[in-house]
DNA sequence: ACTAGCCCCTGGGAGC
DNA sequence: TGCTCCCAGGGGCTAG
């Protein structure tokens, strides 16, 4: 499932292969994939538009486009970008971009619970659900003294506020497990009530796997691959995710699975107080 | 203003 | 082997 450091290398290889490409045409056999306009209004704008960057915020990746026009794609669960000179069709691509230079950028996604918008450049900053967003865990707006008033004001379980793209924007349910592991706080424990050293703890182990799973380019867990097909190899990283039985590689007792919030949640029962 | 719970979706694994 | 059931979960939405 794509979190920051999934979408972070989705951007950056799209970037390499699509950057300065015109969009000639675009066809859809799904059109609720574009949440808005109406895919009818989306085709007519985003032809002849050509793609000048790409940027990141948050889970959010986002395509600039010429005539101060931007493409939004959340890509939720397993939604994903493919880029080749010619896409085989199947059943889960539900947009293809006819690329000048003889490519086709594809959307694809199994599950169909990814969305894409266009909005005017000048829409952006009143586009809701990057609006909403908590500071970006990378860059220099994410501050520990406002990260730890936050927690300290939010008597909900630290999972559950990790997950909270208000808090900090970009992790997901695999990485927020990553880091109460490595920062060795339980999943449970409510999040007014962590002691200060804890919260630094967090706030530092956010950054360090996010910035190491970008250099392993993600996590193949379920769907993800980059738009070059390969996966990312973050996975041989993970420590709790998916262990459920398996030995904690600090203490060798057993890893633990419960459910927060909804989500599948994995800890150390001896290594996370 | 807040939160809990539902909903969107389909593949894949478990159980029989 | 083949069927059914249920789970995976990000985030928008609604009801309370």
């Amino acid at each position: 499932m794509p979190e920051l450091p999934e979408v972070e290398t989705v951007k950056r290889a799209l970037s390499r292969k699509v950057t300065g490409k015109n969009i000639l045409n675009v066809e859809s056999n799904f059109v609720k994939i574009v949440a808005s306009p109406d895919f009818k209004i989306f085709k007519k704008n985003i032809i002849g538009k050509k793609i000048e960057s790409l940027s990141r915020r948050g889970k959010f990746l986002l395509f600039h486009l010429n005539g101060n026009k931007i493409m939004i794609s959340h890509l939720r669960m397993t939604g994903h970008w493919l880029v080749a000179p010619k896409i085989v069709k199947n059943k889960f691509i539900h947009l293809i971009f006819q690329l000048s230079g003889g490519q086709a950028m594809a959307y694809s996604d199994i599950r169909k619970f990814g969305r894409i918008w266009l909005i005017d450049t000048k829409e952006l900053e009143k586009f809701k659900p990057i609006l909403k967003l908590g500071p970006e865990p990378l860059g220099t707006e994410f501050n520990f003294e406002e990260f730890s008033q936050k927690l300290a004001k939010n008597r909900s379980r630290i999972k559950v506020v990790l997950l909270n793209q208000q808090v900090v924007a970009g992790l997901g349910n695999i990485y927020v497990d990553e880091v109460l592991y490595e920062s060795g706080v339980r999943p449970l424990r409510p999040a007014n009530r962590l002691k200060m050293a804890e919260k630094k703890q967090i706030f530092e182990v956010i950054r360090k796997i996010l910035a190491k799973a970008i250099k392993f380019r993600g996590t193949t867990v379920v769907n993800f691959t980059t738009p070059e097909g390969k996966g990312g190899d973050f996975q041989k990283q993970l420590k709790v995710y998916g262990k459920k039985g398996h030995k904690c590689p600090r203490c060798k007792g057993e890893i633990k699975r419960i459910v927060v919030a909804g989500r599948g949640t994995h800890y150390c029962p001896k290594c996370q107080k």
